[in-house]
DNA sequence: ATGCTAAACAAACGTATGTTTTATTTATTG
DNA sequence: CAATAAATAAAACATACGTTTGTTTAGCAT
């Protein structure tokens, strides 16, 4: 029936070696359970998905998965991952913290994590929602990384601070405030259609900043 | 084994009237059940939450609780609606839509909101949760309660805008951004534990308001 | 007392779930 | 080509769930 999608490009390897081509493929494999069960968490909800759905959603079969996944709760876990990880590698990659002007610091690091979220708003908002059915070692970590990412926009308002650029009286709660803000489109996008993305972008770039630099005339 | 928590106090009734002193216990009953169901669907979340734990935490026969309910899901769909009436009727009880000063207006209502919203934090973070269990047909009556809130905001944003108390490009997101931001505490209370209830009312209802207010000086 | 109504209860039903196992096919190597 | 290992598929397993059923109990009117 599915006969025409099977993989092709396999090649050949020892014992000794990993195997890093059978090995990618191995990861390949497991990315795209995690990837197309994500989507069916989004839709459906972590508990309305069954293995059942994911069997056929990739068309590995059900027994199958447990070659390359150990358990449900695994992959919501992985899927996690997914989308955790690169957020923080952006700002050292990106040198945000290496931009002099508090200013455009903040802009800058503002408007690329908006956008991050804005293009993975449903991710978002499932992991909203699926966060208590981490287990919860997992879950410390999960939100000790939230925690770094609030920690750094915390560092950044307190220069500005220091410089007289920002006027905040509680750089720790305005960190706070100005990352749950970042999920304003994803948790409130029901409301929200109106906008055009760059409207959106716009809007809330303007209006978090408001609350923190000292002056916008 | 448990024949001492019988309900001792029945009273005799008729068939003709609706027997308003059994019809109370009922209703009492009824409203246990949702009130203890609530504290589980927090605790464990909903799917998480079976039948039988409902059972258990009202001391109520597992069958004997379809006599009060219909369902499982009919508890969850009460179980909202037992916080978002009172939200929507306290604006009108109140009469903060008399105000005349739109910054004493929205002050008002802003800092109403936000101590009745962290006095049930855990009841709003499950709302956010577990939204997506709601039958389509009652999801829609919530998300429109929602909607009002919102609306109600923009009109009092609006008025502010015209009189010049206020500086805001386009009041209806704004007033999306305000609501949301009530939310903040039930969602990110793992890292705000540090603020006392005073400290965070303080610091909530400064930094909306830096974002409309036109100066705040 | 007696019969009636409704609440209370224990047990069971049917189904759906995550996971494992078993049998079969496919590919690789000596 | 034979032998071995890996990949796949299907069935089975054990359990947990929401809901229903049939029966018992208790209170009230007659």
């Amino acid at each position: 029936m599915s006969d025409t999608d099977k993989i092709s490009d396999d090649s050949q390897g020892t014992e000794e070696i990993p195997d890093p081509v059978r090995q990618e493929t191995i990861e390949t494999r497991k990315s795209k359970i995690v990837k197309k069960a994500t989507r069916l968490f989004i839709k459906k909800g972590y508990a309305q998905t069954t293995m059942r759905d994911i069997s056929k959603a990739t068309g590995i079969n059900l027994g199958n998965l447990y070659n390359y996944i150990s358990s449900k709760e695994d992959i919501l876990c992985l899927s996690f991952e997914t989308y955790h990880d690169p957020a923080m590698e952006w700002f050292r990659r990106e040198g945000i913290m290496d931009i002099e002007d508090p200013k455009e610091q903040l802009q800058t690091a503002l408007r690329q994590m908006l956008i991050a979220i804005h293009d993975v708003m449903n991710d978002v908002l499932m992991m909203y929602r699926e966060t208590r059915v981490l287990p919860p070692k997992f879950l410390k970590i999960v939100l000790k990384k939230e925690g770094d990412l609030i920690a750094i926009f915390e560092n950044i308002i307190v220069r500005g601070v220091e410089r007289k650029v920002f006027n905040v009286r509680d750089p720790f709660f305005a960190a706070n405030m100005l990352v749950f803000q970042l999920s304003l489109y994803p948790l409130r996008n029901w409301n929200l259609k109106r906008y055009t993305r760059e409207e959106f972008l716009a809007l809330s770039e303007e209006t978090i900043l408001r609350a923190i630099v000292a002056d916008n005339g």
